[in-house]
RNA sequence: GCCGGAGUGGCGGAACGGGUAGACGCAAGGGACUUAAAAUCCCUUGUCCGCAAGGGCGUGCGGGUUCGAGUCCCGCCUCCGGCACCA
């Protein structure tokens, strides 16, 4: 059925290559018997080895015999892929007696294909899953889909595709992507949200949260975005463009649902002093967002009428010097309080603001400009009457959209008022020295001091004045201390198709009603017109608004609306526990046994947005009953990106590696030999620099992918793309199996001899290597489990395989001969450990080790080696002799020599006494073990 | 501007509470095997001076503490990330 297409660098997913073929095979009737039978049988139904791969020796091997010539991962993955999932080895629930690790990556959103970027996440989470598993745990590990969003809407337009077509054919793609990294997730666990299963409970919580008055429609200005025709919420506005398309963002009136997260702004912000596991960035950042500021609201009446002006401040201490006072152009008083004779530039001056990008608004450098309303306000503490302007940068949505302006003390105030020759009055004096007067500052005073023209506060520092003033304001009845944050409301409501319908409906007698919990889910229509129009694609379809009232039986309509995707991403943690529960977003007792999530990996781009409402939810789920916990995750890992080096010619644009060409240092455009700009990003279709996993499998399989993924550097750093630190990784693997074939013919004697090793016996070298064995145990475990260090946990394991040679001299001597029995027993000892302490990191490869060795059971279920404290230091130690803090000398000592012991050798070594020769020794330092060194 | 983080060979990166800087891998050079190439294996590889033995200098820069500093302290520089007219 396949097209007869070589295999010449085709990209179809579908292409017939080799693995693909041997995945695809359906007679797995065989999975009951011996791996080895049922590989052999893989490989020449496959017609690959024996006919095909040069690599391999001609011949068919009968069933039993044990390793091929070279490693060949296109043949053994598959393979192992297969009998895990048979065996159903990765299921969590299996050990409830065991203590539990909750396992997360963050799901992808299934665009056409996984990238390495993807892959390293996974590979990450999948190594800590399997190297726990392998400890006992009981690890949860499970994997899903982001399906709903914007992407797949937006290439429904331009392709005429369905968006759930088009995703579940992405989905299908990427599951099989994700199996053939060899990826131990519980696939029973799967969720993808785009379906009713999933987004019904998006609904459910929807309507709880409604219920608890967490849940409001709001008609306020909102974040348009240009490009996606939809509004943001403020997480999503970056420099205020999209974060999504870059797009300009403007302001719009559009009614939308919004969530109370402010509510939780608190809790929020004191919850991050609990997250000592996480990374102290992500921590900052959210604080940051979080942005409580205290201060204090105060109250300026309009002269001549019963408004007022509320303002809120963190410098109450200034407020003597508050000259005059800004309004944002979309505060709601403006309308009403300007003065005929200032209307007209007013209304300009709104009108111009309500158009401007909010890019072009906020930037900073833009000018400072205002308009003054007309409107006078009094200031209830200096007693004076002071005019009230509005300005561009007064924001509506901060604080009370109001500010008292003190341009002695605040630079934008001070800027504003040199322009419109607005007074400036000092109030606040360095502490120590005199105020200066108004006319010689050349910028604002911004720090505290003492104050100064201030009535009743004069002399006073500034922190006890805002106490007093904001205690005074309170007193009166005119404002008092408060709190303002920079973390927003969060709005929901999307104009777009592909998401979550929002369960709420606008009854003509009723008003706004919720869908009943029963009525739920509220079915995403099959087909909508997508037009990418700006107006909600459901307002068009007639069969899906009109519906009628619950509560009367008269006609009503439903919001046409649909959520943004980060509300699917909230809680899908707590879905994984529970994903078929048809009448609760999850059971309890799962989220008791599992949650919290032990350790949660994912980019560091999600610091803010994600992974805040996640922590919002899981507070709103623990006050609906739902769960027990506080915070949703103990352990976060942010990892790096995936660059590679990328070549961009003026006239060409960029440029894949075939169409540069090398021109001593310079890098050449093959088109134009223009001198191409290589830089380090992120890999990308369009930059040309991407490398697709596909190739990878096709050339050095998952094995070598994932050992790469995570020898390049440690997770939190990016890594970049090394074709050659592949292939070094790939060899490192082939050694690793060369190293096997050459004790193969001693597998059986080494299965035999499985008690402990007798030091006595050895060799000094195999005493060494038995000695570097334990460290290696210890190293592998200390750097997985404390520092995440995955890059030196398989240096640890290069290192121990390179020490293996030891072994190549080791002679036949007979079993009846202690010593030579004794060696055996060690390598067979190290052998095994080598290829346990692999499985979490090329796990077929373990596999494979495994089953050669002639050992029972799975790798990946076997106890991680463990080691003896005892015998991870050498007992022969090499010792630094400095002199003067310069290294002059190597000397071989017991590790146990005494201290005089050592100073006597290294004071009488001819290297030492070279540079001690006639000279008084002041001080001899002695680092038992270390070094010593001698001070003259 | 504010808040984080990082600067180590030709490259990616090591160095547990201050104790041989450069583990491990890549690249490069030399050698072995081969009719040849590939693959594989062995050796060398921070830098400068030296035939060598040996020595000098080296972890962004300048100081300091210490017998000893990549690591600790003070002052800078550069790069990356986040926030940014938040009252």
């Amino acid at each position: 059925m396949h097209d007869l297409e070589g295999h010449d660098g085709s990209q179809n997913p579908e292409d017939a290559g080799d693995e693909q073929r041997l995945l695809s095979l359906e007679h797995l009737g065989l999975l009951s018997s011996p791996t080895s039978i049922l590989y052999h049988k893989l490989a020449s139904e496959a017609g690959l080895v024996w006919s095909c791969a040069p690599c391999y020796k001609a011949g068919t091997p009968s069933p039993g015999e044990a390793m091929l010539e070279k490693y060949h991962p296109k043949l053994i993955e598959p393979k192992w892929q297969k009998v895990w999932e048979a065996e159903g080895l990765h299921r969590a629930g299996a050990h409830p007696e065991r203590p539990k690790l909750y396992v997360l990556e963050m799901f992808p959103y299934p665009s056409g294909n996984m990238h390495m970027g993807h892959a390293r996440v996974y590979v990450i989470g999948d190594l800590l899953a399997r190297y726990w598993r392998m400890h006992g745990r009981d690890v949860f590990h499970p994997m899903g889909f982001d399906a709903f969003g914007l992407p797949a809407e937006n290439a429904a337009i331009r392709e005429k595709i369905h968006p759930r077509q088009r995703t579940l054919k992405n989905i299908e793609t990427f599951r099989g992507q994700l199996k053939r990294l060899g990826l131990s997730y519980d696939w029973e666990r799967e969720i993808i949200t785009c379906e009713p299963e999933y987004y019904r409970f998006n609904q459910w919580l929807f309507l709880k949260m409604y219920e608890k008055g967490l849940v409001y429609r709001r008609r306020s200005l909102a974040n348009w975005c240009t490009g996606c025709l939809t509004i943001l919420a403020n997480e999503q506005v970056v420099e205020g463009r999209c974060e999504r398309c870059q797009s300009p963002v403007v302001p719009r009136e559009i009614p939308d649902w919004a969530l109370r997260i402010t509510r939780y702004a608190d809790e929020l912000l004191k919850g991050l002093d609990t997250l000592t596991a996480w990374p102290e960035r992500v921590v900052t950042m959210q604080r940051n967002w979080i942005g409580r500021s205290e201060g204090c609201e105060l109250t300026f009446p309009l002269c001549g009428g019963g408004e007022a002006i509320r303002v809120f401040t963190t410098r109450a201490d200034t407020v003597f010097g508050a000259t005059y006072m800004v309004l944002a152009p979309e505060h709601p008083l403006v309308a009403r309080i300007t003065t005929p004779a200032q209307r007209g530039a007013v209304q300009e001056f709104v009108q111009r603001m309500a158009r401007t990008e909010r890019a072009v608004r906020t930037d900073e450098k833009a000018t400072k400009e205002g308009v003054f309303t007309g409107a006078m306000a009094h200031n209830p503490f200096s007693g004076e009457d002071i005019p009230v302007w509005i300005a561009n940068f007064v924001l509506a949505e901060y604080g009370t959209g109001a500010v008292m302006s003190v341009p002695a003390h605040d630079q934008r105030d001070f800027e504003f008022a040199k322009k419109y020759r607005l007074p400036i009055r000092v109030v606040i004096a360095p502490v120590g020295r005199p105020a200066g007067s108004a006319t010689e500052l050349t910028q604002a005073f911004v720090e505290d001091g003492v104050l100064h023209n201030s009535g009743p506060h004069d002399g006073k520092g500034s922190a006890q004045a805002r106490r007093d003033i904001a205690a005074e304001a309170r007193s009166r009845g005119q404002g008092g201390p408060t709190v303002n944050y920079h973390l927003r409301d969060w709005g929901i409501s999307r104009q777009r198709y592909w998401g979550t319908p929002i369960p709420m409906l606008e009854c003509e007698r009723c008003g706004t009603v919720p869908v009943p919990y029963e009525q739920l889910p509220v079915r995403l229509p099959p087909e909508a017109p997508i037009t990418g129009t700006g107006e909600s694609p459901l307002s068009k379809v007639a069969e899906f608004v009109h519906t009628t009232c619950p509560s009367c039986g008269g006609p009503a309509r439903r919001d046409t609306d649909t959520m943004d995707t980060f509300f699917d991403s909230s809680w899908y943690f707590a879905r994984y526990l529970d994903p078929r529960n048809e009448r609760l977003p999850f059971d309890r007792a799962a989220a008791d046994r599992y949650l919290p999530v032990d350790i949660y990996i994912g980019g560091p781009e999600h610091a803010v947005m994600h992974l805040l409402y996640f922590r919002f939810f899981t507070r709103v789920m623990r006050d609906l009953g739902l769960v027990g916990i506080e915070e949703p995750v103990a352990r976060l890992v942010t990892q790096g990106m995936v660059v590679r080096s990328s070549y961009r010619c003026p006239s060409h644009g960029y440029r894949a590696e075939s169409g540069v060409v090398q021109d001593g240092e310079k890098v050449r455009c093959s088109e134009c030999r223009a001198a191409l700009e290589v830089r380090l990003e992120k890999m990308s279709k369009s930059k040309h620099n991407g490398v697709s996993p596909e190739a990878m499998f096709e050339q050095y399989g998952a094995d070598t992918a994932r050992l790469f993924c995570l020898f390049a550097a440690p997770p939190e750093k990016d890594i970049e793309w090394s074709d050659a630190g592949v292939a070094g990784c790939f060899g490192f693997l082939r050694r690793v199996w060369a190293l096997l074939l050459r004790h193969q013919e001693r597998f059986d004697v080494l299965r035999t001899l499985d008690g402990p090793v007798d030091e006595a016996r050895l060799s000094p070298e195999l005493k060494a290597f038995h000695r570097l064995l334990h460290h290696t145990i210890e190293r592998v475990r200390r750097d997985i489990e404390r520092e995440f260090q995955f890059n030196t946990a398989i240096a640890a394991l290069m290192e121990l395989c390179n020490a293996c040679k030891v072994f190549d001299a080791l002679t036949a001597g007979g079993p009846d001969d202690a010593a030579a029995r004794e060696a055996l027993r060690l390598l067979g000892f190290a052998l095994r450990s080598l290829a346990l302490m692999l499985a979490p990191f090329a796990p077929h490869f373990a596999e494979e080790a495994w089953e050669a060795l002639g050992m029972p059971g799975r790798a990946c279920q076997q106890p991680f080696p463990s080691f003896d404290p005892k015998l991870t230091v050498q007992d022969v130690v090499t010792l630094v002799v400095q002199v003067n803090g310069k290294v002059r000398a190597n000397l071989e000592v017991p590790r146990a020599a005494p201290r005089e012991e050592i100073e006597r050798i290294a004071l009488s070594d001819e290297r030492v006494r070279k540079w001690t020769e006639g000279k008084a020794i002041r001080r001899l330092v002695v680092v038992p073990g270390r070094l010593i060194n001698i001070v003259l």
